[in-house]
DNA sequence: TCTGTTATTTTGAGTCATTCACGATAAGTG
DNA sequence: CACTTATCGTGAATGACTCAAAATAACAGA
């Protein structure tokens, strides 16, 4: 099990739910708390919203996954970390996609030393329609 | 008093409330609707916690001030409204400054179709140490 | 200048996502 | 297998913000 594997490298124990959640979030990443508690339930009923959360900080915390909080929405979680990728968000439907960095590789990254700043991270949202909602507002105009 | 016009150019009604917050805005970017509370009610202790949100929410959709959502932030609210200016967040006491953008003038805008979304908006956050937060720790370190 | 309409503000309650506290449970060590 | 303590569950609490309806104030027209 690579996932227990790396709960153990992190000094965390391994349990069904960690590694459920981990799962499930591999399969659905970007999802917030209630998505990820609704999908773990279907196995694992008695989980708890706080569990979520619990496991999510934790997780977090250990760099296992990366939280975003894009405006507007809840967090959102996913398992990508370590590679500094941004985000692509539907201002309709709040939808998001991984984008690779567009410039070059870092060149977000530029300002290191800014207003007296130590800059460590870039961060990029990209704010737009996603094709169905695209779709949506086309065919609401036209009805 | 250019700041009633700009009120009335946007079709919204002239209040000591909106001319108060906006003034203060100037002079304290990107507050927060406690911070801007605190401030108002010097002047003006009856102001109401939801009268400070109604404006803000207001005069945002009127594109009179813009609103930020930092991770981890409360919102905040700025003047600066219409360039594509970003910001840097201190991780450690959430400080923020503007940032023109870095790279050339609007590089950050460069995937305008990618996964199928219209992209409208690029939004870059930086994340450091502000440089008083990096002399506390230093110190905390050498204590 | 007064009046009426309607945008704003106030008052008060309510929501949502998340966190805090602590007893119950289970992972992993010896 | 027993023990320590991380983790999970239960329950309450928080913070930031929104909703609803009554009270007030802007400002257009008389």
């Amino acid at each position: 099990m690579a996932l227990a594997r790396e709960l153990r490298d992190s000094g965390l124990r391994v349990t069904s739910g960690r590694i459920a959640l981990l799962e499930t979030l591999e399969s659905m990443p970007h999802s917030d708390a209630e998505a990820l508690l609704a999908e773990l339930r279907r196995a694992q009923p008695a989980l708890s919203v706080q569990s979520v959360h619990n496991i999510l900080h934790d997780l977090s915390d250990a760099g296992l996954l990366r939280r975003i909080e894009p405006a507007g929405s809840s967090s959102r979680y996913e398992r990508r970390t370590g590679d500094n990728h941004h985000h692509l968000v539907c201002t309709e439907c709040q939808a998001i996609e991984d984008v690779d960095c567009a410039v070059g590789h870092a060149p977000c990254l530029t300002p290191s030393a800014l207003a007296g700043y130590t800059v460590t991270v870039a961060e990029v949202t990209f704010w737009g329609l996603c094709a169905t909602c695209q779709n949506h507002s086309t065919n609401e105009g036209a009805s």
